[in-house]
RNA sequence: GUCCCCAUCGUCUAGAGGCCUAGGACAACCCCCUUUCACGGGGUAGACCGGGGUUCGAAUCCCCGUGGGGACGCCA
């Protein structure tokens, strides 16, 4: 049992590509079969190296590892099929595009695409599918080949049997599919300069790696015709076929830019999880058989089968992904939460103990009021061991003729105690003491402690925060305050 | 235009002729927990696109309509 993923490295990875590759790799997972990775950069024009490391890089941050493909870091190739860019297998194709062309089934065809444009026009006016209709369908190969050594530019077109039939399969997910043979006219294998066009290559490779079982977007549905009749002119054997729905926007129009992010690196840039964002788009179009809705990686390759596929379009809602973001979150062990964080300190600047207990400590503090990774950074901001700057909404509190009094008091009450850490009674005491001694209640007394420990009147709640301070900063947020008052 | 696919709460879905007074989840609303917020717990509201069949019986099967989507490239 082998599948496959496909993409075409002419941007990043989509959220609909993404769903595509974990449906292929949990089935192959579920099965103990293979599943592959193979490039389909036979667009000169768009494909780009650049866009296939992102998408590769994609791939391996969401966890799908392939069997056989190309390698996410060093882009080369590893598997007994290979190679697996399709840009690298030109001469394959050549071979196959040959037969064809040997055997009748295929013929060069020199028209332009004026020529072409003027027969589609023709053909819409008439309520016929815009077809083409080559007048070298009729040449014999050798009057082809005469004109090509003449200086002819040749595509080679498949000639499509003009026999009236259905081509009929079993879609996995669809059930029973059958296509009028007349809906397609001769179509393109080879363009001029010998590059083959996605339907071609596509049954080629299918046929030659082997698959058993090939899950695609639904767009693809009825070039499944044109790859049927390629298939049985080459005498091969066609793989098992799947469609799959698409993911739409929240206007019903298939997902794109102006929705929003499409694109998982996006994804991971906001703070989601990968397992999440799989659980997620897992969902749009697949349910548990145990009716779950949270599941871990593993738990969806035992849990998967190609059964429980949805056929109808799926709105892609980002309010449920970052509610799954939100469990996948909570449940992580917290050290490893932390390691998933570190990068999102270390962009935004922040400094943060390093000592696994105090992380540990503030997790269980934080971890509930976090969605998504991004979230701690502003939860964590106070707690940062260089960014103590005092805000202009502090000047509130230094108008106040209490306050230079009120941070003194607070910083001596703070030298007095002795451990590392204060506890949160030992503040409600400390704020207790100060309170008494400068006579204040209220703003005066609130508003100073507060700038003096996170340099703005505003905020969360001291109590939660004091005790994740260590206090000898707290002392020095203090006297900072102090001098500031001064000058 | 032609062909193909799809159609259950706002959203994701369960549902394979009686188990359906249509179940779950997100969101919404209310209550509880909580000195605030968040988390958590409990509850309320909310859907079978329309019309015809078939059947004792239809969300489920068939037909028509409507709506949405896709394909019709020397893109994939």
């Amino acid at each position: 049992m082998r599948t496959r993923f496909a993409p075409s490295p002419t941007g990043y990875l989509h959220v609909g590509g993404a769903r595509t590759a974990l449906y292929c790799y949990l089935y192959a997972k579920n099965k103990g079969g293979k599943f592959i990775l193979r490039v389909e950069d036979t667009d000169e024009e768009r494909s780009t190296e650049d866009s296939m490391r992102m998408q590769l890089a994609d791939l391996k941050w969401l966890g799908y590892h392939y069997d056989e493909g190309v390698d996410a870091d060093t882009l080369k190739d590893f598997g007994a099929y290979g190679p697996y860019r399709q840009s690298q297998r030109k001469n394959i194709y050549k071979e196959y595009a040959d037969k064809l062309l040997k055997s009748g089934q295929a013929y060069y065809c020199f028209l332009t695409d004026e020529e072409i444009e003027v027969q589609r026009q023709a053909s819409m006016k008439a309520g016929r599918p815009p077809q083409v209709n080559s007048p070298y369908r009729d040449w014999t190969l050798a009057q082809g080949e005469k004109k090509i050594a003449e200086g002819g530019k040749a595509v080679v077109r498949f000639r499509v049997p003009d026999l009236n039939r259905e081509y009929k399969f079993t879609d996995l997910v669809r059930g029973e599919v059958a296509f009028p043979s007349d809906m397609v006219g001769d179509f393109v294998l080879l363009r001029t300069g010998g590059m083959p066009v996605y339907n071609f290559c596509c049954v080629i490779d299918d046929a030659l790696m082997k698959m058993t079982h090939v899950l695609r977007a639904e767009e693809h549905l009825s070039n499944t015709l044109r790859q049927l009749m390629i298939y049985e002119g080459l005498d091969m054997k066609p793989p098992e076929f799947g469609h799959l729905s698409i993911i739409l926007g929240s206007d019903r129009q298939k997902l794109s830019k102006r929705h929003g992010a499409t694109s998982v690196n996006e994804y991971k840039e906001r703070g989601y999880l990968p397992e999440a964002l799989s659980n997620f788009i897992a969902l749009l179009g697949w349910s548990s058989p145990k009716a779950q809705e949270i599941l871990s990686m593993s738990e969806m390759i035992e849990q998967f089968s190609l059964d429980r596929l949805h056929s109808a379009a799926a709105i892609f809602d980002e309010v449920k992904l970052k509610w799954v973001n939100a469990q996948h979150l909570r449940a992580m062990p917290h050290a490893e939460l932390w390691q998933r964080l570190t990068p999102f300190f270390k962009q935004a600047g922040l400094v943060l103990s390093d000592d696994p207990n105090w992380q540990d400590r503030s997790l269980s503090v934080y971890k509930t009021s976090m969605e998504v990774l991004t979230d701690a950074i502003e939860l964590y901001r106070p707690l940062s061991l260089n960014g103590f700057t005092i805000y202009d909404e502090a000047k509130e509190a230094f108008a106040m003729p209490t306050t230079p009094n009120v941070v003194r008091e607070w910083r001596d009450q703070l030298a007095a105690l002795s451990d590392e850490f204060v506890s949160e009674a030992q503040f409600l005491a400390a704020q207790d003491a100060v309170k008494a001694k400068a006579q204040v209640k209220g703003k005066e007394l609130f508003f100073p402690i507060r700038v003096a420990v996170v340099g703005k009147p505003h905020g969360a709640e001291l109590k939660i925060l004091i005790p994740l301070l260590a206090r000898k900063l707290l002392i020095e947020r203090a006297e900072t305050v102090l001098k500031h008052l001064k000058a």
